[in-house]
DNA sequence: GAGTAAAAGTACACCAAGTGCAGAAATGCT
DNA sequence: AGCATTTCTGCACTTGGTGTACTTTTACTC
């Protein structure tokens, strides 16, 4: 309502900056995941306890799960914006851009840039995320919720973008999401079996085609009568 | 090695009788798993503790997790049959068949004789049960897992009876259990909503062949530029 | 049928992931 | 500086699950 001594507080009431109860929260929020992956990746996800996660992160227990809801959490939030990313790809694509294009050419242009998402990628410290995903049980199953989430949101794309049917664009977004996992899959399975990513490059992109090529026409006569 | 009291003792050993060991540990198995079953349909999944279904079965907790790894297998272990299901019509589909029509027609024999798997059911006693899954989020991502398992073993079977590539087979693998699984959510969905399932039946039957055309010809010609 | 080894079941103590709650501490606003 | 609100903490508690030592039950042998 008053606006008079605007002048004076100039310095200090300002309508963008952060604030220092924010800027302690992501603080904090970094502190207790950085902690957490160090830990994690040191001794293992199922090694370490959250309790030694909130010791290590100068903490209580209870603010940690005030931060992150599970464990599992702890590292799944890094990947969070992977969940739409597809979704995001189909919607952003040029007009005249057929969605599964779209997701090819972001997939190739993602092993290209050795991103970690396409698992083309032999960073030390990339392959040891990978490892530590893969050795927990409960880190795995919470990947795969994680692609749940992916393929409702891909879904959702199709439907708005292409005025794909309802069902016709779950069904696409379930084949595409689970394709393009597979791919990943199957390059990261290879980086830590000790295979250079630079080695696998045109390999991986090679398969990527081949699958991309598998979905745009169909298993039909990849399986023939014998 | 001897032979010449086998007139005597035919009554008691015989290589193929359970024996009462084996019939109490079945019958244990069965009391704790139908205990676990109905206070979960009365209650809710995560609204029962494991210490109930054991005092509910007469049994010790420490019992009960010998018989059951975790609490979602109390639930789980009466679907594992279906895990390996899609594999198993893979292998036994008769020459000249591809894989792929054969996992159509046991899919559309599914719907015709409303097999819960193929989520055209409408009993209670499965609308409660779909429920119940639906409602817990632990079973629903141990549902996941159990797709995963699905897949391997599709691929298996497609790689070793279609003489299909390795990373081919995946792909196939996890292509067609998405879309089965999509078409089983998808009708499972509809009946929790109130739709009777000879209602559906036909629409169901439609919609998967619309699906297995488009794992069979492909996404391309669906999604064509705008 | 008694004796005995192996298997199955139990009681109990324990660990780890979360949660509820009441109070202490830090922050923002005036 | 004073006060309301947010954040953090300690603590007790619930629940899933495990290790262990002990008892009971089953099967087999003489």
């Amino acid at each position: 309502m008053l606006s008079g001594e605007s002048a004076v507080t100039v310095e200090i009431v300002d309508e963008s900056k952060p604030g220092l109860r924010e800027r302690k929260k992501q603080r904090t929020h970094a502190a207790i995941s950085d902690a957490a992956i160090a830990l994690f990746l040191e001794h293992g996800f199922d090694q370490v306890s959250v309790a030694r996660v909130a010791e290590a992160a100068e903490v209580s227990k209870r603010t940690l799960f005030a931060y992150f809801p599970t464990k599992e959490d702890l590292v799944v939030h890094r990947l969070a914006d992977h969940e739409t990313e597809l979704a995001r790809v189909v919607r952003a694509r040029q007009v005249g851009t057929d969605p599964l294009s779209a997701v090819r050419e972001h997939f190739l242009d993602g092993l290209r840039e050795r991103d970690p998402i396409s698992g083309l990628n032999d960073h030390p410290q990339v392959l040891r995320l990978t490892r530590m995903i893969l050795d927990s049980p409960s880190l795995v199953a919470r990947m795969e919720t994680f692609k749940s989430g992916a393929e409702r949101a891909l879904a959702a794309a199709l439907r708005e973008t292409a005025d794909t049917p309802e069902l016709t664009a779950r069904l696409a977004a379930v084949q595409i999401v689970a394709v393009q996992w597979a791919l990943s899959q199957d390059n990261a399975h290879r980086m830590a079996d000790g295979e250079p990513a630079d080695a696998r490059y045109s390999g991986a992109a090679a398969d990527a085609e081949h699958a991309f090529a598998l979905l745009e026409h169909g298993l039909g006569r990849l399986t023939p009568p014998q």
